[in-house]
DNA sequence: CTGAAAGCGCTTACAG
DNA sequence: CTGAAAGCGCTTACAG
């Protein structure tokens, strides 16, 4: 049947242990290790995964735990955790909660029947504010969300400046009935949240904020009826790529002017930002650079398993926009430039340099 | 340390093998059921996955191998194969190829290590026409793209029909000078360039086709060189959603007005081609079914090792908006309609029923 | 329905 | 540098 290490080693004149050890790293005369190799071509064989992690205690897999991989934010994070993880030689297990916490228990404890290496986990605040430091069996990460205080390694964005700064340049257009509508099911929607209120009250304006499930239909449907109502809001921050398309949606079926009738920022510069009339204001956030720190951290987590937990604070960059542009009406088309960013002062300068890594 | 079927069975007062089948479906009186899973709890055991795949040779494991699964059509699709494997309580590990065959290949191998009951893979020209009914050691279904005839199960679209019914369309429009921009790696990129060049043939039109990498960047640039000679295409069909946004770029780019100075036609119906101005005509690929429908595929093939080798093509659906609306100039936005499409005979009928199955 | 024993395919001390 | 032996943690015939 299948060719095992036995039939190698009887091919190759040597003992299996010998095979394993021509195989890995172990020592061996350079003429066995030519035979070896070469009764690994005649017989075709394929070391069996299991029985290798089984023995060696080394699963070499990384889970991944993600809300939903169709939200693009996801969608690059994971692209660039794969990158990271097979260039280490380890492979990925994608799962998906939809931000259900029974789903995130139930791959939670996947991950331990697979003794995985290590997890990179965006939890729902639920989950994660259930999940004390010592209540996984593996080296995890949270990326985008954060948990208890120093309980998790974390690669977050600075989402209350991030906010802030969204409300900065809509104050300083001239906007002062600004209303929020952010996510329901995680910190880091919160943490938006609450850095949107305190911009609002530093400036002395009442907050307007609502929240709803982070996705393109709810923020939509929400959207909708609020923007309805006689008392709307003059501008709107979203909190995600998803709903800041559910919000412009909405604009287009009451048929509101942006940024006239109602200005609109929001989070994540997906590509179909600055394809859509007008160019929609957005904070960048640096995807990859999460990814890759996530791994960064992970690997480091499980050289040193007592090293302190760390949270990489990660700040966004302000993509301005036509769509918070004070007066509207005469929205310039900006065909030539990718970024057709107004200058515009913002308060903090925004990069995708750590801030705080400790 | 770690506790293991051992122990459970030391708590239980049974022995390893009856531990073994109260977990599995193995026939076990209720009263051991019940004790062993109370053995269970009060240890906090977790089977060991490898342990258990060595033994029973039971990977439970999918593979998926796709271009990039920033490519949304991807996206979709991998959510509705990870959806299916976890419901038949398998996991998925995911590869991305950036459709290089050495990747590929690399990538392949790993799932014979790994054993995987299955893979589902979407891959390049090179690798499918080199792959023979007998190449790969595990069964597999391809998605998207399909091999040798009679090689491989596949799940592909109609991509020569769905193609011509876009030259259709654009002829009907009264345009004369269409091009068309395809991917220069798969099989279904040549198929759409098929199907364009024999639509073309059948108005006694000169085809005009170019091909390049199926990616955004690679189609700006493309475009943005055809775009600028004098003797340029009044309208243009990109075959696939990246490729179709890089136009989109390029038009911005030259100030060329869609549809009045280029009319505009693609492939996959994301969800911002439609909150683009002016809305693009698009061929909509049934992703969620493209993924259903190859997980079926693979677990009938698992179940039937020997049965026929089956190719199911689906048909696109064509989402007709003002992107190839003849005479331009004169863009109505239609804010309320989700498709504002214009009525229009479109030859054949299309749906998301499967077309052939055999 | 249950247990004792063998073994899945590797790697890793342990000797030499 | 190399080999013989043990064993990773399960499941599965084989008996009873």
């Amino acid at each position: 049947m299948s060719v095992g290490i036995r039939d190698v080693a009887r091919v190759a004149g040597v003992s299996t242990a010998t095979v394993s050890r021509a195989l890995g790293r172990g020592p061996v005369s350079d003429a066995v290790r030519e035979q070896v190799e070469a009764a690994v071509r005649a017989t075709g064989y394929r070391p069996n995964l299991s029985a290798r992690r089984l023995r060696s205690k080394a699963a070499q897999t990384i889970g991944l735990i993600v809300a939903d991989i169709r939200n693009p934010f996801f969608t690059a994070v994971s692209r660039a955790v794969e990158d990271a993880a097979y260039a280490a030689g380890m492979r990925v297990i994608l799962c998906n909660t939809d931000e259900d916490p029974a789903r995130e228990a139930m791959y939670l404890r996947l991950m331990e029947e697979e003794r995985v290496t290590g997890v990179i986990f965006a939890p729902t605040k639920v989950t994660a504010d259930g999940l004390r430091a010592d209540s996984l069996s593996f080296p995890t990460v949270f990326i985008d969300r954060s948990g208890l205080p120093g309980a998790h390694d974390s690669v977050v964005l600075d989402n209350a400046a991030a906010a802030a700064s969204l409300v900065d340049h809509l104050v300083a257009q001239g906007f002062k009935r600004i209303g929020g509508l952010f996510g329901s099911t995680s910190s880091t929607a919160r943490e938006r949240q609450a850095g949107y209120a305190a911009a609002m009250a530093r400036y002395d304006l009442a907050p307007l904020a609502r929240s709803v499930a982070p996705n393109a239909a709810a923020a939509e449907t929400e959207a909708t009826r609020w923007l309805s109502q006689p008392d709307r809001p003059e501008a709107l921050i979203l909190s995600n790529g998803l709903m800041l398309m559910g919000a412009v949606r909405a604009t287009r079926t009451l048929g509101l002017a942006v940024p006239k009738d109602l200005a609109l920022a929001g989070f994540d510069n997906e590509p179909w930002t600055d394809l859509v009339e007008p160019g929609l204001t957005v904070i960048e956030q640096p995807v990859a650079e999460i990814g890759a720190q996530a791994m960064r951290l992970l690997f480091e987590r499980i050289e040193h398993p007592g090293q302190p937990v760390r949270k990489v604070t990660l700040s966004g960059r302000a993509v301005l926009r036509s769509s918070t542009r004070r007066g509207g009406g005469l929205v310039i088309q900006c065909p030539l430039a990718r970024y057709p960013a107004f200058a515009l002062p913002l308060r903090p300068t925004l990069g995708f340099l750590p801030r705080s890594l400790g």
